[in-house]
DNA sequence: ATGAGTGCAAAGTGTTTGCAACTAT
DNA sequence: ATAGTTGCAAACACTTTGCACTCAT
């Protein structure tokens, strides 16, 4: 899916669900299609406001938690630091788990069905309806364990 | 292991690593010996504080992390909010993976070798050695799939 | 027209830091 | 003696909130 096709796709679950099409909502859905790798609340801020300078950092934060809530929008929290978003329906980049260099703060793509088999097992073991994606796990990359510190 | 031996055990570590033995820092271990639970930093600082009242909040925030860096306590991000410690070493409690439920924020423990083949396969196909301790996961618990929000 | 969305400033939360005074070694 | 620790206050990064105004519907 290309990124103009991503935003009216984004634009068209909004009005599905009664949500309104403000300036402010198709500028950060249209940051989202374009902007690469894993941004942060506060990248998106930046990249919105070189098109829409009046548009305000609260105002991104409120759109993405909703675009969050309605499922549109994957929101990974990281541990430290900012939370990153990335839309959840971009067929660009498959679906994907996330994890954390601890040492240099990369974020690394896994594999989607990297936890399937854990969440069955919580589900069955636990009744614990686990959201892999929603965290990123945390540990150190290869480069990163070559030069120990 | 109880308590009083849990607090000699660290306070050894400390002092064979040639770290200093002060009050501030008798008294984190002493209440991370103690408390029951995943204490925030926030909690420990109200509980030390009941004790040693002079002992200030960024000391006890110091303190915990010099002994996440020891390797005596373990520091587990939860994504929002505060972090929690806990002892690593703690034989009363085995060692445990977290979760925490998106709804209720209760914080749940998981089997310590919850993640074993997810760690290998990482290790092997991505060079990534991951920490599975360090992040905990998150999901939802049974109470709060059973009353849907 | 009307209520959801927005800009703004301000507060909030959890954590870190610079520095002078202190203290364990 | 002296280097590592501490208390303090202030800064910090990220995010949320109350409110009056605006704009999509």
């Amino acid at each position: 899916m290309r990124p103009r096709e991503a935003v009216e796709a984004v634009l068209g679950l909004l009005r599905a669900q009664g949500q309104r099409i403000t300036g402010a909502r198709t500028a950060v859905v249209e940051a989202l299609a374009h902007i690469g790798g894993h941004p942060s609340a506060d990248e998106l801020v930046d990249r919105v406001r070189r098109q829409h300078p009046t548009i305000h950092r609260a105002t991104v934060y409120r759109t993405l938690d909703t675009l969050a809530d309605l499922g549109v929008v994957t929101h990974v929290r990281v541990g430290d630091g900012a939370s990153t978003y990335h839309l959840a329906l971009d067929a660009t980049r498959p679906s994907h788990l996330h994890a954390k260099c601890r040492d240099c703060g990369r974020i690394v793509d896994l594999p989607g069905d990297l936890l399937d088999r854990v969440v069955d097992r919580l589900a069955r073991e636990r009744d614990f309806a686990l959201d892999p994606a929603h965290v990123a796990l945390s540990g150190r990359c290869r480069a990163c364990r070559d030069v120990p510190s």
